[in-house]
RNA sequence: GGUCCCUUCGUCUAUCGGUUAGGACGCCAGGUUUUCAACCUGGAGAGAGGGGUUCGACUCCCCUAGGGACUACCA
């Protein structure tokens, strides 16, 4: 059945939890104790950017409760998963400053505790065995399409058991009534039992399928709080059979809505950046994407800059929004801007070195306190961290430049005769301070009796070499004054 | 095909039946200016459509349309 959810969702939402009186808000079946979340990627590649904002929200509804954030790895799929792939998501995460709070669960190395659950369904008769071979299964799942119901097996009520014969546990799940998961963030949902497979378990190898290790790896590492993408939501009905089976506590559900790209559709290369390392590369402060990505998805009334300890504080599930959301370059270019305003001179000069470096730029010594005295002039304009480190390369070039013809075209010589007096007026300056550098050149401009245009081209262009560069004075200043003035008498003595 | 989810400015969102429907990013105009940004001021810009319920609906209910997920011996 079709149900609408309007905003007031969050309003009864709420309620429930008012009415529960539980101070994590929990009104499910889970009895009260400290909130345990997690996150449980798979891997198989790279870490997605929707990956990380569930590790994200898992992490603020931790921290929002006093509760813990976990980690397991949900390797059971042998093809797939790779050492290599386990170690992008520790990266990942360690990059993003989301740590868990204990050491991370390998799934594939429980193998033995799944089986041990599918032996008590089985016990307790809410599992059976199935002997349909795989192409019996195919032909059966097109008969059940075509008729529009779920696929059934003829072994369900058979009780056989042939041990020597192949076949797979499945779940014998209910077929009257109705299982209706109480989402924190989707409402209420109601699920026909008549609609609902009967999963398979245990594959015909013995080894646990993803459905049963789930459920048993949350309910025994405590997770009390299922947060995760809502491509999940069908699968929490399925699940919630099972839970109910084992007589074990479901938990609280929360199923969070997808990252598109910016044309709405599922996020891909095309768009630019799929995997959280990409968006390092592309010079994003992890910061900047908590922020963002908190916001996307949540909010906070109008707030939209924030700390961490602010989301964390803030930080409800009722509060998600329900409908994906696209992911928006320009924003997040603007965050990022922002906390790179914000960040440390040290840190900042550390990422744009690294990057210098991954380029190949020419190193040099000095080049730290180059960039410890330029980042400050730059840094207002920069988006990223690599437009960051472009807008140092001037200051980091080395003498004797090399003057693009447009400059060159500059230095006509009456042009080269009063950056000379420049040069003289200059070489006088005490204090080598921008407030002071910006007077000295606007009363330079004033006894010339000409405007800082007729001159501040070719002063840039002399200074930068046709780099990038800041407001003049900002540009002495990052040069220093010897630099400032050897680059001037570098270009005044070129033949002209 | 079946089940389920979603739908407020271009985008992210606020609005717990009564608001001139608010903010942010972007956009446009103006200002500042030695470049590019940044910055300041102002502006345009939204309830998918149709029915109900109600004194009153963006908000509750139903239908339609359009997106999406799932429908694996993948996770």
């Amino acid at each position: 059945m079709r149900r609408k959810l309007g905003r007031s969702r969050k309003a009864v939402l709420r309620g429930a939890a008012r009415i529960s009186g539980a101070a994590a808000s929990a009104s499910s079946s889970m009895p009260d104790r400290p909130v345990v979340t997690r996150i449980a990627p798979s891997p198989t590649g790279a870490m997605h950017i929707g990956t990380a904002r569930t590790a994200l929200f898992n992490w603020l509804y931790a921290k929002h409760t006093g509760g813990k954030f976990l980690l397991r790895i949900e390797d059971t799929d042998r093809e797939r998963s790779t050492d290599a792939a386990v170690q992008v998501i520790f990266d990942g995460l360690a990059w993003l400053g989301l740590t868990p709070d204990e050491e991370p669960v390998f799934q594939f190395a429980r193998a033995e505790r799944h089986v041990l659950a599918a032996q008590e369904l089985l016990a307790k008769g809410n599992a059976y065995r199935c002997y349909m071979t795989v192409e019996e299964t195919t032909a059966e799942r097109e008969i059940a399409r075509a008729e529009g119901r779920a696929i059934r097996s003829p072994w369900r009520d058979a009780e056989a058991n042939f041990n020597d014969r192949p076949h797979v546990i499945r779940f014998k799940s209910p077929q009257e009534g109705e299982t209706v998961i109480r989402d924190k963030v989707k409402g209420d949902v109601t699920f026909q039992n008549k609609d609902l497979d009967d999963l398979i378990l245990l594959r015909t190898d013995g080894t646990p399928t993803y459905n049963l290790a789930v459920i048993v790896d949350d309910h025994e590492m405590g997770i009390t709080h299922v947060i995760r993408g809502d491509d999940h939501l069908n699968n929490a009905a399925r699940q919630t059979q099972i839970y109910e089976a084992l007589g074990w506590d479901v938990p609280v559900w929360a199923h969070l809505p997808m990252i598109n790209g910016p044309d709405g559709k599922k996020l891909s290369k095309r768009h630019g950046a799929q995997a959280v390392s990409e968006f390092d590369e592309m010079g994003y402060l992890p910061e900047a994407m908590r922020n963002y990505l908190a916001r996307l998805g949540w909010g906070h009334g109008n707030d939209e800059i924030f700390t961490d300890e602010q989301a964390a504080s803030w930080f409800e599930l009722e509060d998600v929004v329900g409908a994906p959301a696209r992911l928006d370059w320009d924003k997040l270019n603007h965050l990022n801007n922002h906390y790179i305003r914000l960040a440390e001179i040290e840190r900042l000069a550390e990422l744009v070195t690294r990057i210098h470096q991954s380029r190949d730029f020419p190193r040099h010594d000095g080049d730290q306190d180059i960039l410890v005295r330029t980042i400050p002039l730059v840094r207002d304009g920069a988006k990223t961290l690599l437009e960051l480190a472009d807008a140092t390369v001037f200051a980091l070039k080395r003498r004797p430049l090399e003057l693009p013809e447009k400059i060159k075209g500059m230095l006509t010589e009456e042009t080269r005769a009063r950056l000379g007096r420049l040069r003289e007026a200059l070489s006088g300056e005490p204090v080598w301070e921008v407030s002071e550098l910006e007077a000295a050149l606007r009363s330079f401009a004033e006894s010339e009796g000409v405007g800082m245009g007729k001159f501040g081209p070719a002063l840039r262009g002399v200074l930068s070499g046709g780099s990038p560069a800041p407001d003049l004075a900002g540009a002495l200043v990052s040069l220093g004054k010897p630099e400032s003035l050897e680059r001037l008498d570098d270009a005044l003595s070129q033949a002209a």
